[in-house]
DNA sequence: ATCATAACGCTTTTT
DNA sequence: GCGTTATGAT
C-alpha cells in the first residue's frame, strides 16, 4: 500500500473504533483509546470513571492497540478501508490489532466492592470472557501471586492472613513478653508505626539501628517490637495486610524470574483510586507494568482520604515525573449532581492548596439548595433526618434513595434509633464486621489451625474455648517450651509426653490434639460445608451456646451458623477448586462493605470513607461540627485539615439531587456532652447554595473565635435566629407544635428522657434557663405529652409515609408508647408514638 | 478454673 | 456510653 493508503487505513480504523464508543464524551473516549504507555486519568467525582475503565478494557479486548497505533495488520489492503468506513460486520476484523487476552489485563481497585462492580459490569458488556480479567484489589491480587510464589521468599504456600485484630493481639503478646508497658506504647500506635516502616520498606533492624543512633528510645523500643513481630509472623507462617503487598514487592524485586513472569503476563495494568495508593502499592504497580510499560492510573487528588494509612497524594501529583512521557486526561464533566450540589462542593474543596486544580461542571439543572439543619442535640438531629426521610418516602421516593453519612462509626447509634422508632428500614455498612465478632473469630480460628497448625495465635484462642480444662498457666508453659525449643505450640502439645513440665495437663492436651486430628481427617473427607457442621458440633462450641440460652448466645449461635452461609457462598463462587485455604483467604480480605446490596430497599448508613464510589439521590451528612468533622485531631494540623476537607468533598459529591447537612448544638459523644460550633466546611459553602433551618449557629456576628463559646454566648447567638428556625422547622407542620419554637425542643427533651438515653440535663435542662420565659418552654413539653394519648387501640390512622392502617396495640413505655399499626400496604409496623404522631392523623 | 464485678480507656477513617 | 480487660471470689 502507498503511504496515503496506509494513512487512510489508520484514519478509517480510528474513526471506526471511535464510532464504537460514541456514547462517551470526547474526553472519556480519548481515555478509552489511549491504550499505550503511561496514562493518568484525572477523573473528578461522578465523571464516569468506571465507565471509562470498562470501555477501555473492552477496547483492548476487541481492538487491541489499534486505536493508539500506526501499525497496520499483516495483509491489510485498501479495500478493508471501505469495510471499516461502512461499519459493516467485518469491520471489527480489520480494525483489530492483536486483541488482548482477558487474563493479560490487570485492573486493580481499592475495595472488593469496586472490584465486584467492575467484574459485573465487564461481564455485562463482554460476556464470559470477562471472567478471566484480573479485576481485584491490591490485596487479593497479591494473595494470588503469593499463593504461587510464596516459597521463593521463605513462606509456606499455605500461609495464613492476619487481620488487624490478629496483628494487634500478637503485638500485645510480644509487648507482654518484652515487658513493655501498654500505657506508654499503645498497641494500635505500635502497629501503625510498624505499618509505616513497612510501607517505607525499612526493615526492623534498620529501623532499630536508626533510632538507636538518634537516641530516640521510644522509637527504638518500637523497633524491638517490630523485629520480634516479623520474626513471629514468619515463624507461624502468617502475613498481615501490609505483608501481602510488601512481600509481593519483595518477591518481584528480588526474583527476576518471578518479575518476568508476572510483569510479562500483564500486558495492560490499570489502577483505580490511584490517589489512595501508598508507597508499596506504587512500587507494586511499577513492578507489574515493568515489562510492557502500559500503565493507566485513574484517580482524583481531591478524593484522597487515606493518608492515615500511608496513602500519599504525591503518587498522583507526580505521576508525570515518575512515568516520563505520560499522557494526562482530565474528566471534568460531572454526570451525577445538580449545580447547587456541585458548586457547593467545588467551593469547599477550593480551600485546599496542594491539588492539581480542577473544576467540575455539569449540564444538570440548578436543583435544590443544600439544606443545613442546626439541631438542638444529637436526638433532634437524628429525628430531623428521620422526618425528612419519611417525608420523601411519602412523596414517592424509595428508602434506598437515602444515605446517611457520618465521620465515625460511633455516630451511627442515634441515627439507628431514630430509624427504628420511625419504622424506617435501614442498613448499617461497616462498623464491627461480621468476621470481627468473637464467636465468628473463634470458629475461623479453628479453621485456621486446621489449615495451618503452626498458627500459634489462633491455637491459643481456641485451645480452651469451649472450656476443656486447659488453663492459662498450662498454655503459658507450653508456649515457653515451644519458644525454647524453637517449635510451634502445636508440636509441643502434640508431643506432651516429651515435656514433663506439662505432666499434669497432659491428658487434657492429648484429648485436644486428638480432637484436632479427628477434625483434620473429616476435613479431608468432607465437602467444606458439611465439614463445618461437624466442626460446630464436635468442638462443643454449638452445644456450649445452646446450653446457655441467653439472648446473646442465641445470636452468637446464629452468627456461627451464618458462617455456614458464607461457606456455601464461597463454594458456589469458587468454581474450580474450593479449599479451606481459599475460603480463609476470601474472608480475611472481606469487609462489610462488600455485601452492600443495592437492591434492598433500605436507608443506608455508613462512614464517609465507606461511601466513596457510591452515589445516592438524597444524602445526609450528619455531625458537621468542629471537633467531629473536622475531628479534633485535624484542628491545628493543616495537612490533616486538608484531608478532612477532601473527605467532606467526597461526602458532598455522593449526592445526586438533595444534600442535607446537619449539626447539633449540643452532643453527647463518648459519654460526654459537649457544645460544638458548626463545621468550618459548612461555612465555606457560599450562602447562595444553602438554606438554613434549625437553631442556626452560623451568624458570624458571634464571638466564638476564642474556641468553644461559653454557654450563654452560644445560646444567645443561636437565639437570634430562632424565629427563622421556627418558621422553617419541619415540626411546624404539626398542628400541635405550630408557632412554638420550643415545642420542638420540649419534645426533644421529653423524648430524650423517655428513652432514658442518659441526657443528664433535667427537663428543660442546660439550655432552658437561658430562654426568656415567653417562649412557652413548658407548654411545649405539655403539648408533646398531650399529643400522645390521642391514639388508641382500634383507631384508624393515616400515616404520611405508610398510608392507612389500624392501630393494633398501644403499649406504654416510659413517657412514650410503642404502637403497633397494621398498614394496608406496607404490613404491620411498630413505631414509637411520639415520633409517629407527627406523621399521622386519625381518620 | 470459672465466674462475677469493677475499673479502665477510648474512638477516626479500611484492606 | 460502650466494650474490653484486670481483679477477686466461688
Amino acid at each position: 500500500m502507498t503511504n496515503s493508503e496506509k494513512q487512510q487505513y489508520i484514519d478509517a480504523r480510528r474513526e471506526y473504533i471511535e464510532s464504537q464508543f460514541s456514547h462517551l464524551n470526547p474526553k472519556q473516549r480519548e481515555a478509552v483509546m489511549a491504550t499505550e504507555g503511561a496514562l493518568l486519568i484525572l477523573a473528578g467525582a461522578g465523571s464516569g470513571k468506571t465507565t471509562v475503565l470498562i470501555n477501555r478494557i473492552a477496547n483492548l479486548m476487541r481492538f487491541g492497540h489499534a486505536s493508539d497505533s500506526d501499525v497496520l495488520p499483516a495483509g491489510a489492503s485498501p479495500s478493508d478501508v471501505d469495510v471499516m468506513r461502512s461499519g459493516g460486520k467485518q469491520a471489527d476484523l480489520f480494525a483489530a490489532l492483536e486483541p488482548v487476552m482477558p487474563w493479560r489485563i490487570l485492573a486493580i481497585t481499592f475495595t472488593n466492592k469496586a472490584a465486584e462492580e467492575l467484574k459485573n459490569r465487564l461481564q455485562m458488556m463482554l460476556g464470559d470472557a470477562a471472567r478471566d480479567i484480573w479485576a481485584s484489589t491490591f490485596h487479593s491480587c497479591c494473595v494470588r501471586i503469593l499463593r504461587r510464589d510464596a516459597a521463593r521468599i521463605g513462606y509456606p504456600d499455605n500461609f495464613t492472613i492476619y487481620d488487624t485484630s490478629d496483628s494487634q493481639s500478637l503485638i500485645k503478646q510480644i509487648m507482654k513478653d518484652l515487658n513493655i508497658d501498654e500505657k506508654r506504647f499503645a498497641p494500635r500506635a505500635v502497629l501503625a508505626e510498624i505499618s509505616k516502616a513497612k510501607d517505607q520498606e525499612i526493615s526492623g533492624q534498620d529501623y532499630l539501628q536508626t533510632y538507636r543512633k538518634m537516641g530516640d528510645q521510644w522509637h527504638a523500643t518500637i523497633g524491638e517490637i517490630y523485629i520480634e513481630y516479623v520474626k513471629r509472623m514468619v515463624s507461624v507462617g502468617a502475613m498481615d495486610f501490609d505483608d501481602l503487598i510488601a512481600n509481593t514487592v519483595k518477591l518481584l524485586d528480588a526474583n527476576e524470574e518471578s518479575r518476568r513472569y508476572w510483569a510479562g503476563k500483564f500486558q495492560y495494568v490499570m489502577i483505580d483510586e490511584y490517589q489512595d495508593t501508598n508507597n508499596l502499592q506504587y512500587r507494586l504497580a511499577a513492578l507489574l507494568s515493568s515489562e510492557w510499560h502500559n500503565i493507566c492510573v485513574v484517580g482524583d487528588d481531591d478524593q484522597s482520604i487515606y493518608r492515615f494509612r500511608g496513602a500519599t497524594i504525591e503518587n498522583i501529583l507526580s505521576f508525570e515525573q515518575q512515568y516520563k512521557g505520560a499522557r494526562v486526561i482530565r474528566l471534568e464533566e460531572n454526570y451525577r449532581s445538580t449545580k447547587h450540589i456541585l458548586e457547593a462542593s467545588n467551593a469547599v474543596i477550593r480551600n485546599n492548596r496542594g491539588r492539581k486544580g480542577k473544576e467540575l461542571w455539569t449540564r444538570a439543572d440548578e436543583g435544590e439548595k443544600l439544606q443545613l439543619y442546626s439541631a438542638m442535640n444529637e436526638n433532634d438531629e437524628a429525628q430531623y433526618v428521620a422526618a425528612r426521610i419519611l417525608e420523601h418516602y411519602s412523596q414517592g421516593r424509595r428508602w434506598k434513595d437515602h444515605a446517611i453519612l457520618y465521620r465515625m462509626n460511633a455516630q451511627s447509634n442515634q441515627m439507628e434509633n431514630a430509624c427504628k422508632r420511625n419504622g424506617i428500614p435501614y442498613r448499617i455498612i461497616g462498623g464491627t464486621r461480621f468476621f470481627d465478632r468473637a464467636e465468628v473469630k473463634d470458629m475461623v480460628a479453628y479453621l485456621a489451625v486446621l489449615n495451618n497448625p503452626e498458627d500459634d495465635l489462633r491455637l491459643t484462642r481456641i485451645i480452651n474455648n469451649p472450656p476443656r480444662g486447659i488453663g492459662a498457666k498450662t498454655v503459658e508453659t507450653a508456649t515457653e517450651l515451644a519458644r525454647r525449643d524453637g517449635v510451634s505450640l502445636f508440636s509441643v502439645i502434640d508431643n506432651v509426653r516429651m515435656y514433663p513440665e506439662l505432666d499434669r495437663s497432659a491428658g487434657k492436651l492429648a484429648q485436644f490434639t486428638t480432637l484436632i486430628k479427628e477434625l483434620d481427617t473429616l476435613r479431608q473427607n468432607l465437602p467444606l460445608n458439611q465439614f463445618y457442621e461437624e466442626l460446630m458440633v464436635r468442638t462443643g462450641y454449638a452445644s456450649m451456646l445452646e446450653s446457655k440460652n441467653t439472648v446473646e448466645d442465641r445470636t452468637r449461635l446464629e452468627n456461627i451458623r451464618e458462617l455456614l452461609t458464607s461457606i456455601n457462598g464461597y463454594l458456589e463462587n469458587a468454581g474450580d477448586q474450593p479449599s479451606l485455604a481459599g475460603f480463609l483467604d476470601e474472608i480475611a480480605l472481606y469487609t462489610d462493605l462488600d455485601n452492600h446490596d443495592a437492591d434492598q430497599d433500605c436507608v443506608v448508613m455508613m462512614t464517609m470513607h465507606s461511601a466513596k464510589g457510591l452515589e445516592f439521590p438524597v444524602v445526609f451528612v450528619v455531625g458537621t461540627e468542629e471537633g467531629i468533622f473536622p475531628g479534633t485531631r485535624a484542628i491545628g494540623e493543616p495537612e490533616e485539615m486538608e484531608e478532612e476537607r477532601r473527605l467532606c468533598y467526597v461526602a458532598m459529591t455522593r449526592a445526586k439531587e438533595k444534600l442535607f447537612l446537619t449539626c447539633a448544638n449540643q452532643r453527647m459523644l463518648f459519654g460526654r456532652t459537649s457544645a460544638n460550633r458548626p463545621s468550618r466546611f459548612v461555612e465555606e459553602i457560599p450562602s447562595e447554595h444553602l438554606e438554613r433551618a434549625g437553631r442556626t449557629f452560623l451568624d458570624r456576628s458571634s464571638d466564638w473565635d476564642g474556641g468553644i463559646p461559653s454557654r450563654s454566648s452560644g445560646y444567645e447567638s443561636s437565639y437570634g435566629s430562632y424565629g427563622t428556625y421556627a418558621a422553617r422547622s419541619p415540626y411546624d407542620q404539626r398542628p400541635q407544635f405550630r408557632g412554638s419554637a420550643t415545642g420542638q425542643s420540649g419534645f426533644s427533651t421529653s423524648f430524650t428522657r423517655a428513652m432514658g438515653s442518659g441526657n443528664p440535663a433535667p427537663s428543660g435542662g442546660a439550655y432552658a434557663p437561658q430562654r426568656p420565659k415567653h417562649t412557652l418552654a413548658s407548654s411545649g413539653v405539655k403539648s408533646a405529652q398531650a399529643a400522645a394519648p390521642d391514639f388508641k387501640k382500634g383507631d384508624m390512622v393515616k400515616h404520611k409515609a405508610f398510608g392507612q392502617g389500624m392501630i393494633l396495640s398501644v403499649q406504654k413505655m416510659g413517657g412514650d408508647a410503642l404502637v403497633e399499626i397494621a398498614f394496608d400496604n406496607v404490613g404491620t409496623k411498630r413505631l414509637m408514638l411520639k415520633s409517629a404522631a407527627s406523621h399521622m392523623t386519625k381518620v
